[in-house]
DNA sequence: CAGCAGATTGACT
DNA sequence: GTCAATCTGCTGC
């Protein structure tokens, strides 16, 4: 497998998170162990101008300083005080833009995906919505800022996925006006790991 | 500095 | 369908 490359990160966002990091394989290493999943649902969040954004007007707060960042590196953060979510930055330093992974289909280790995650047979849920991909991968808020193209326990390797795009809303952003329509959530229509469909 | 809401999930009525 | 769990940072007194 080879790593997503630093050019991979750069350009249209859209473009970006639809071409590069849809289908790509996220995989960590933790204690020995490799676990990894192809992306299967993503939303993308537009720094400065996105009202979903946790950098939206260009908001610098020490949680958040990684999103500026040049792309490459992850974003970890923590909602309702319980579940770490796992982003992709991309663009250059500066600009803080991300990818919010949503979901994953399970490549390798899923026993020990099965295990992190307290469960004994292999379904949807175990790598659909944000929180049990970080919970599975075994990805933590420490994690934030980590690089992902080599030298960190999170990796993110190129990879290519023919199913058909489904665009959609993001979930769980109602109070962000008229960005909560954009549809800026993908995920392909045949795969099952996917957290929520339509709109 | 208190109060509150949030890029969610799972258990329970 | 309803609700608790529990951390970060904003809002407003």
């Amino acid at each position: 497998m080879t790593y997503l490359d630093a050019a991979q990160f750069l350009g249209d966002p859209f473009e970006v998170a639809r071409k590069n990091i849809l289908g790509a394989i996220l995989a960590t290493d933790i204690g020995g162990k490799r676990t990894s999943g192809m992306i299967t649902e993503v939303e993308v969040y537009i720094g400065g101008s996105d009202k979903a954004s946790h950098t939206y007007g260009y908001r610098k707060t020490p949680r958040v300083m990684s999103q500026y960042e040049r792309g490459g590196r992850a974003y970890v953060f923590l909602v309702y005080g319980i579940h770490a979510q796992f982003n992709v930055v991309l663009g250059e330093a500066g600009v803080p833009d991300v990818v919010l992974v949503r979901s994953i289909s399970p490549v390798e280790g899923a026993d020990i995906m099965l295990k992190r995650r307290g469960l004994a047979r292999l379904c949807p849920r175990l790598c659909s919505g944000p929180g049990n991909v970080t919970k599975a991968l075994g990805i933590t808020t420490d994690m934030n800022g980590y690089d992902l193209m080599g030298g960190s326990e999170i990796k993110l390797f190129s990879n290519r996925c023919d199913d058909e795009i489904i665009e959609a809303r993001r979930i769980g952003i109602d109070y962000a006006e008229e960005y909560a329509y954009k549809p800026w959530r993908y995920y392909y229509k045949n795969n099952e790991y996917v957290s929520k469909r339509g709109n």
